[in-house]
This record gives C-alpha cells, sequence and structure tokens, in this order.
DNA sequence: AAAGTCCTGCGA
DNA sequence: TCGCAGGACTTT
C-alpha cells in the first residue's frame, strides 16, 4: 500500500539515478495497466532525457525534457525495481525502461495489477486522475484543512482516504494520524473542534515526516528499488496492532470496518 | 454515502 | 478451500 511517504522515499532515491539520463527503450510487458495507447508513449519516450521527478499524492512522474511526464501508481503492491540484471519469466513484470550508457533498467513490477501507468505529453491535458486530486499536505494551510473537513459530513476516515479532499493519505496513514490526534476513526469532522481538526494536521504532516525519513512502511510488498525495505512499520502505533497494547494507556487496540477499509485504533485514547 | 469490483498471495 | 487485504473507480 504505497502511500505519500513511499512514494516520496521511491522518489527520492531514483532521483539522483535517474535525472540527466536518456530513455534508449520502453518495453511494455501487459499493456493492460497503460492508461494510454502503448505506442504513444513508446514513440514519445523513447531517445527523451528524464529531467526531474516528481510525486503528486501517490503518483510518482518522470518528467522529461520535451515528451511529457510518465506517471506511475503503484496501488496496493506496485514496485519500481532498479535492476542490472531481469527476471524476465517474472509474471509480475509488467513494464521497463532502459537508458542510454546504462546497464540497469527501472521495472514496474505489480502483482495484484491495482497499479496504473499514465502518460502526459506536453501540451495534453493533465490526466483525470491527477486533475482531481486534492491539495498536497504539506501545500495545504491548516486553516484550509479544517475548512475542508468541517464543510463535510461523513466519517473523519473515510474523508481522509478520500484522494480529492487530500491527497497522499492511505489506510495506514489515516489511522496512524488519528491515533496521534487522538479522534476516533467514526467521528465527524463537523462536530469536531476546529482545534482538534489542526491537531489531526499537524498530526498527518508529522506522521509523513517521520515516515519518510524511514524509507516509508514495508508491510507486504513494497520495497525501496534496491529491493530494501522501508523500516517505519516498526514504529507504527496502531496500524497492525490488533489486540496489542496501547502504547500510551495500554488498552488494546480495535479493528473495526469502515469505508470498507480496517480502522485501527485506540478506544480509550481516541474520543469523538 | 455505502457497497461492489478488480486482483493475487497468504493465512486460517 | 475460503476469505481477507485495500486504492480507486463504478454502481446503487
Amino acid at each position: 500500500m504505497p502511500e505519500l511517504p513511499e512514494v516520496e522515499s521511491l522518489k527520492r532515491y531514483l532521483s539522483p539515478l535517474l535525472s540527466g539520463k536518456v530513455i534508449s527503450a520502453v518495453r511494455v510487458i501487459h499493456p493492460a495497466l497503460i492508461q494510454n495507447r502503448p505506442h504513444d508513449l513508446i514513440q514519445a519516450l523513447t531517445g527523451e532525457k528524464i529531467a526531474a521527478l516528481e510525486r503528486r499524492g501517490k503518483f510518482l512522474g518522470l518528467k522529461t525534457e520535451k515528451a511529457g511526464t510518465l506517471w506511475f501508481h503503484l496501488g496496493m503492491t506496485g514496485q519500481l525495481p532498479w535492476k542490472d540484471v531481469l527476471e524476465l519469466k517474472d509474471p509480475h513484470l509488467h513494464f521497463y525502461l532502459e537508458f542510454r550508457g546504462i546497464s540497469h533498467k527501472l521495472c514496474f513490477r505489480d502483482i495484484r495489477k491495482f497499479g496504473k501507468i499514465l502518460f502526459a505529453g506536453t501540451g495534453q491535458p493533465e490526466p483525470r486522475s491527477l486533475r482531481q486530486l486534492g491539495p498536497e499536505p504539506f501545500d495545504l494551510a491548516k486553516e484550509k484543512f479544517i475548512f475542508l473537513l468541517k464543510e463535510r459530513t461523513g466519517k473523519i476516515k473515510g474523508l481522509l482516504l478520500n484522494q480529492r479532499l487530500i491527497a497522499g493519505l492511505g489506510n495506514i496513514y489515516a489511522d496512524e494520524s488519528l491515533f496521534r490526534a487522538q479522534i476516533h476513526p467514526k467521528a465527524r469532522p463537523s462536530r469536531l473542534k476546529a482545534e482538534r481538526i489542526g491537531r489531526l494536521f499537524d498530526s498527518i504532516q508529522e506522521v509523513f515526516k517521520e515516515a519518510i525519513a524511514n524509507g516509508g512502511s514495508s508491510i507486504d510488498d513494497y520495497r525501496l528499488p534496491d529491493g530494501s525495505r522501508g523500516e517505519f512499520q516498526n514504529k507504527h502505533q496502531v496500524y497492525g496492532r490488533k489486540k496489542s497494547p496501547c502504547i500510551v494507556c495500554g488498552n488494546l487496540i480495535r479493528v473495526i470496518v469502515l469505508s470498507g477499509r480496517s480502522s485501527h485504533f485506540c478506544s480509550e485514547c481516541q474520543k469523538y
């Protein structure tokens, strides 16, 4: 479940490796994961130089100097291995890029195929899935965040997962942020004091910063491009800690289903 | 707003 | 062998 910290960690790992490199070949193994017509993307990207890497919400973009930007969304189980020798028999390898003068390839692997590859050519409109994203948590003013949530009627857990409201949160960091802010996942922001929503905003930024500093959370499939794991899963306070004692009060962490997702929380520490 | 769908590996 | 995990999209 790569969320903002995992995608940011990938961006930081790959930026120095890819910036300035020229794409010598685009290999499409599983065209279904590509939103555009694969031929257009191959045509546009071959011979292009990578100008920079970008992150928007949970999307990672390779911005080229002239052609446009190639966007990856890793879904649940997507990976971007940076490999010298490919395993071409690997049934989960769907796409890779080769670079001029370098033996390493940038691969796109995805076991469950929830991931996506999108190409936005220069001058073309931004893909809809990127266009409809809400603001970046680090670009957003706290007052705006409070306003954004206050005008909605739903339960806070579901709202945090809505990428149109704020980009980058998934199930892990929604639960971790709510715990830090001592807010119950079923609480309705319309009924919370503004200062508690403000504290939630601070919690989101804090937990994101800590997770990025730890290379993200490797729960199941998330790995850095060299195959190494992030370390932040060892610092989760509620996610994946069902029936374990709360680190604050010792009460056992509970799990309920909200918006079709498991929500981990402490019923003593987190209130409405 | 909630439920269903996609997909595959894994644990009960 | 079944059901659960979940991001984003579609359907109700």
